[in-house]
RNA sequence: GGGACUGUAGGCUAGCUUGGUCAGACUGCUAGGCUCGGGCCCUAGUGACCCAGGUUCAAAUCCUGGCAGUCCCA
């Protein structure tokens, strides 16, 4: 297997396919990937953290037609401009060559418009926040990446609020923001947020706001994103609603959202040169249990080992005993580790003896525990691997970031797989000025959150903004 | 948007320059034996030249196109 610092993608393809989570390649269809079962159980449990956060911040679940027509898309000039260069059209049925040439969504702002003018007629209506999670196709002329860049994006939960005035709608970027925050938080992925500059918004966007993660080869990838649309689809789509006095006003709009790349992000800050290592919480198969069998005492050992498979069953973790009598322990060693199993449990002649256990954390923690403490050490060893795994993703990720005060520093930082982090003023042609000397790389954008008195690093002039410089995936 | 490269069993790969033997190895997989605290060993079996044309007595090898993948530059 290629290490992880030598080649990131081919070692994160590597790991895709050994721990059995998800084809790519294997498709005659380029930018398409498939969710194999261990992968199709991460997605799920992934999916299902999201659903509760959105659910439980008074977000309703709704599934819209894949089709759109080329009529919708082009409505907004901005949004059409944006994505036509990267839309499938569906141009015929049968036989027949279609009038209406329909497209396959490359996102769903329009459809959402024409479906929901129809239910949001009263300022009563409003405020109303739905979501789906569904395939989104998009041609990508670009080199393609499993689960990174892909053509059809068939895990993307999309978010969409309509909102009375613009103050609510912005309430509710922030609302999405720590959702969002909340989400990436729990996965333990470490993510810087920017806002977007002006150019390199969402087509139809007045603000974006995005969640860049930092993988170890210094490339940045955004794992969300969250869009202010003000009123620029419900004017085009006719979407107004009437007023406590009686007047009508069209309302604001905002999208968010977030695919299998946070996904991708989670496997590839966690995983190391043997294999993926899923953290506890989100293991579809959190303890593997592996009896060391010797001829004398197989009968003991078995027996033991059921026993403490049932137990451990009973108390609601997901636990498998490999009991396989044609595999050597060190095999099994090997397999369960590249399928990313966090904890191990190893059970053979001297922990009968002694009534113990053997913990293997994937991480690389290995103890003796007392066989009494079983269920309290295996909340601390999960408890353990969730903190590594997020403290060395966080400070790797924040050790990349390297604050510069000249431009001419930029390159360097670029070069040695970094990310350039600097004060920088609001200005639109400062932020075109970086953009436009950079190859190969890109201005991220102004920080959202952290701010810093200093100077902008184009103009000089004072500002608190912060904005980044990196190479992107 | 421009340029370069690659495609041989499930995986990795030899062979291609110079067309010609049964396309070879490792790994995996199947069966059996032997082992078992980090990939042990032995035996037997299984499995491939991306697709479509073309050149040729003869194509994995040369040519054209398609599909798929990778890299570099903008």
């Amino acid at each position: 297997m290629v290490s992880k610092e030598k080649d990131l993608m081919e070692w994160f393809s590597e790991i895709l396919k050994n721990a059995e989570l998800y084809d790519y390649g294997n498709y005659p269809i380029k930018g398409c990937g498939s969710w194999l079962p261990n992968g199709f159980l991460l997605r799920d449990k992934v999916t299902s953290i999201l659903r509760e956060l959105l659910n439980e911040t008074g977000h309703k679940e709704v599934l819209l037609p894949l089709l759109i027509t080329r009529e919708m898309l082009e409505k907004e000039a901005k949004h059409i401009a944006g994505f036509l260069g990267q839309v499938y059209w569906v141009t015929k049925g049968g036989e027949d060559k279609l009038e209406m040439e329909l497209a396959l969504r490359p996102t769903s702002e329009t459809a959402m418009a024409v479906i929901f003018k129809n239910f949001l007629l009263s300022y009563r209506d409003l405020p109303l926040k739905v979501y789906q999670i569904v395939s989104i196709f998009r041609y990508e002329t670009k080199t393609t990446h499993p689960m990174i860049r892909v053509r059809e994006v068939n895990t993307f939960k999309e978010a969409f609020t309509f909102s009375a005035t613009k103050e609510e709608s912005l309430e509710m970027v922030k609302e999405a923001y720590d959702i969002y925050c909340r989400f990436f938080d729990k996965l333990g992925i470490p993510y810087i947020t920017v806002e977007r500059p002006s150019w390199d918004r969402f087509p139809g966007a007045e603000i974006s706001i995005a969640f860049d993660t930092i993988l170890p080869d210094g490339k940045s990838l955004q794992i969300g994103s969250i869009h202010y649309l003000a009123q620029n689809f419900s004017k085009v789509f006719d979407g107004k609603f009437m007023r406590r006095d009686g007047s009508y006003d069209y309302y604001h709009m905002n999208s968010y959202g977030i695919s299998e790349r946070s996904i991708a992000a989670l496997l590839i800050h966690f995983g190391d040169d043997i294999g993926a290592i899923i953290p506890p919480n989100l293991a579809p198969l959190q303890i593997v249990i592996v009896p060391i069998i010797y001829e004398s005492l197989k009968n003991e050992i078995l027996d033991y080992s059921k026993k403490v498979h049932e137990i451990i069953q009973l108390a609601g973790y997901k636990a498998i005993l490999d009991d396989r009598e044609d595999k050597t322990p060190g095999e099994k060693f090997y397999e369960w580790e590249r399928l990313g199993v966090p904890l191990r449990i190893e059970i053979g002649p001297r922990e009968i003896k002694e009534q113990k256990l053997f913990f293997a954390e994937r991480t690389g923690n290995k103890k003796h525990i007392p066989l009494n403490e079983l269920f309290k050490q295996i909340k601390i060893s999960f408890s353990n691997i969730e903190i590594q795994l997020k403290n060395k993703a966080r400070n790797d990720m924040f050790n990349k970031i390297i604050s510069v005060d000249k431009l001419a520093s930029i390159d360097e930082i670029l070069r040695n797989k970094k990310v350039a982090k600097f004060g920088i003023c609001e200005k639109e042609e400062c932020g075109k000025t970086i953009d436009k000397m950079l190859t190969g790389a890109s201005f991220l954008g102004y920080d959202f959150m952290l701010k810093s008195i200093g100077n902008c690093i184009v103009c000089n002039s004072k500002t608190e903004r912060i904005g980044y410089v990196a190479k992107t995936y």
